[in-house]
DNA sequence: CGGACAAGCTGA
DNA sequence: CAGCTTGTCCGG
């Protein structure tokens, strides 16, 4: 190509309105490129670094960001024009925020900013709801993260209500209800207030505080002044496909680049938080006030229970004996595994392997597979030809059965089905409920919540276990409403800290013996861990190997599935970044929450 | 991703 | 050899 001369380059004299954007298409196979097009005069005052376009690209139109407004264009080929620009986009310091979090958890940036972009076109923006009080002065550095421990039964409000009193905030709940709720409250305190994903428009417009559940930690503040985090320990903040990144520490960066101090309340503080705020930075309340907020812990060792009682000790049939509608009972047993048994919605006959007779399990190439054979068959019943099958839950359904029996009046079984407790109705009625831990997020209140085998929980070979265990027994608290109500666990392992912590209402005995744990075994907050898994992962692995990395190592396969295991975040995802990714599929967990 | 284009296959 | 499928390439 002769004289080549960049259309996109700006002359002196000659439209000086003709300016170049940097756009990012959302089309997944392109990996994050970014191409330059021309900015018509005609959207020159609408483009602006995170709008919402729409480019041609390879003779077809496709969606985009703006992720710059260059001086002059990358490349000397001729540039296309932008067709049309479709919405208002994340603010700058959201792009920025989603561009790190590609690194953090080794993602494409695209699914970030779809998490940041309005849920529907915004044209322009409305009137900011409020002044704007813009950041307060900044806090000392390292100060910046604090964990807020107050036990189950206390209201995180007032921390909601003072970081919203030092100017706009962004506030995060684990799901939208919660939100709703801590929205309505502010309200009446007089905070103006955004609710995110749907008010993203007037969020955008600042003035007002943003309440929000996971996808909230990407919604934009203009002047953000302070950052909460309810229940920071709760595992819906981490997002379970990959990349899996985890709210609570968007929300840490977020507030780290605005300079907002940043409050991370939990009954038990995760590991990560308290890493987070530097090990030393706990607002925990006075003994007495936490005391108060966790119930009473009946322990009952299964070792001294008399052989043949199974799961029912005598203290719980006293306790289901005595249950009233008033005073419930809400017992959790969590099935190990998954479905047991799969039975024909039409006729109730068992999914039986058309080659060995065995159980069928859903799953695999055909939609069915056999557990003892493992042979793929389609889900259609062999006796009647209907395809749809119910999984039969073997394990609830006789506790229940039993339960009954043993507290002489009606147990009912409540499942992910069932209506939450509530207006609605459709709850139900009985004085002992039964359900997996699905119970606890349902029912809204119980006199008594017993763990029918806590040793699942307790025991269970994954590295997180033991902060699971103890986020059960608060959700538990929560619902028995704290001193007021007990909690009680069978279990075979009574001295576990786990249980220590909860009795003596103090999760740092907890955490100080599991954080000693975890730096011994190299496990999380000690070390940064990925799970590199799919059919590409052998060869990103050998990368790794051959990178000659400093303090990056790789464990396994176990399956398909390896471990990356480097000294800190840096590391890890500074070396997950300079692989090469394979033509197949490779899957990358950064923080995974079981390994 | 999805359009463009080339190479490969098929049948009259 | 037209007309179709399948595979590979690449985007401003």
């Amino acid at each position: 190509m002769g004289a080549p001369q960049p259309p996109g380059r700006r002359e002196a004299g000659s439209q000086p309105d003709l300016r170049v954007a940097r756009v990012l298409p959302d089309v997944a196979a392109l990996a994050a490129r970014a191409f330059d097009y021309l900015v018509p005069a005609s959207l020159a005052a609408e483009v602006r670094v995170g709008s919402i376009v729409r480019v041609p690209l390879h003779g077809r139109r496709v969606r985009g960001w703006v992720v710059a407004l260059p001086e002059e264009a990358e490349t000397g080929r001729r540039l296309l024009p932008i067709a049309k620009v479709s919405s208002v986009g994340p603010p700058a310091d959201v792009l920025a925020l989603a561009e790190w979090a590609a690194w953090r958890w080794a993602g494409p940036v695209t699914r970030f900013l779809r998490t940041a972009s309005p849920p529907g076109a915004v044209r322009e923006l409305p009137p900011a709801a409020g002044p704007g009080r813009g950041p307060p002065p900044r806090r000392a550095a390292g100060h910046a993260v604090e964990v807020v421990r107050a036990p189950p039964a206390a209201d995180p409000f007032p921390v909601v209500e003072e970081a919203a009193r030092g100017g706009d905030a962004l506030v995060l709940a684990p799901s939208l209800g919660e939100a709703a709720m801590v929205a309505a409250r502010l309200r009446r305190a007089g905070v103006p207030v955004a609710v995110a994903p749907r008010e993203w428009a007037r969020a955008a417009a600042g003035g007002c505080t943003v309440v929000g559940a996971r996808a909230a930690a990407w919604a934009p503040v203009p002047g953000l002044a302070a950052v909460v985090v309810i229940d920071e320990h709760d595992e819906v903040y981490q997002e379970e496909r990959a990349p899996t990144w985890n709210a609570r520490d968007v929300a840490v960066e977020r507030a780290r680049r605005a300079g907002a101090p940043c409050w991370l309340t939990s009954p038990c503080p995760s590991l990560a938080a308290l890493a987070l705020a530097g090990g030393g930075s706990v607002r925990a309340p006075s003994r007495s006030d936490e005391r108060a907020g966790w119930p009473v812990l009946e322990v009952v060792d299964r070792r001294d229970e008399a052989p043949g009682l199974g799961l029912y000790s005598e203290r719980l049939v006293a306790l289901l004996r005595a249950a009233t509608p008033e005073e419930r009972v809400v017992c959790v047993l969590n099935r190990k595994g998954r479905a047991v048994l799969m039975a024909c919605a039409a006729c109730g006959e068992l999914a039986r392997c058309e080659r060995c007779d065995g159980p069928l399990e859903s799953g695999g190439e055909l939609g069915m597979r056999c557990r003892r054979c493992g042979l793929a068959q389609p889900p259609v019943c062999r006796w009647c030809g209907v395809g749809r099958f119910k999984a039969l839950r073997i394990g609830v359904a006789r506790v229940r059965d039993e339960l009954e029996l043993l507290a002489g009046q009606a147990v009912a079984e409540v499942t992910g089905d069932t209506p939450p407790a509530g207006p609605g109705g459709g709850f139900p009625a009985a004085a002992v409920l039964v359900g997996t831990s699905a119970v606890l997020h349902r029912a809204a209140r119980a006199a008594v919540v017993a763990f029918l085998d806590f040793d699942q929980e307790l025991l269970a070979p994954r590295f997180r276990a033991g902060e699971e265990a103890l986020a059960l027994l608060a959700r538990a608290g929560r619902v028995a409403g704290g001193r007021e109500g007990r909690v009680l666990v069978q279990t075979r392992a009574p001295g576990h800290e786990v249980l220590d912590a909860a009795r003596h209402a103090d999760p740092s005995r907890f955490t100080v013996v599991e954080g000693a744990r975890r730096a011994a075994l190299r496990m999380p907050p000690e070390v940064a861990l990925a799970r590199v898994s799919g059919p590409g992962a052998a060869g990103v692995v050998a990368q790794l190997d051959g990178g000659q990395l400093d303090g990056v190592e790789t464990l396994g396969p176990a399956g398909d599935r390896w471990l990356v295991r480097a000294g800190d975040h840096r590391s890890l995802c500074d070396a997950l970044a300079a692989v090469k990714r394979p033509g197949e599929r490779v899957r990358v967990e950064v923080d995974p929450l079981r390994a």
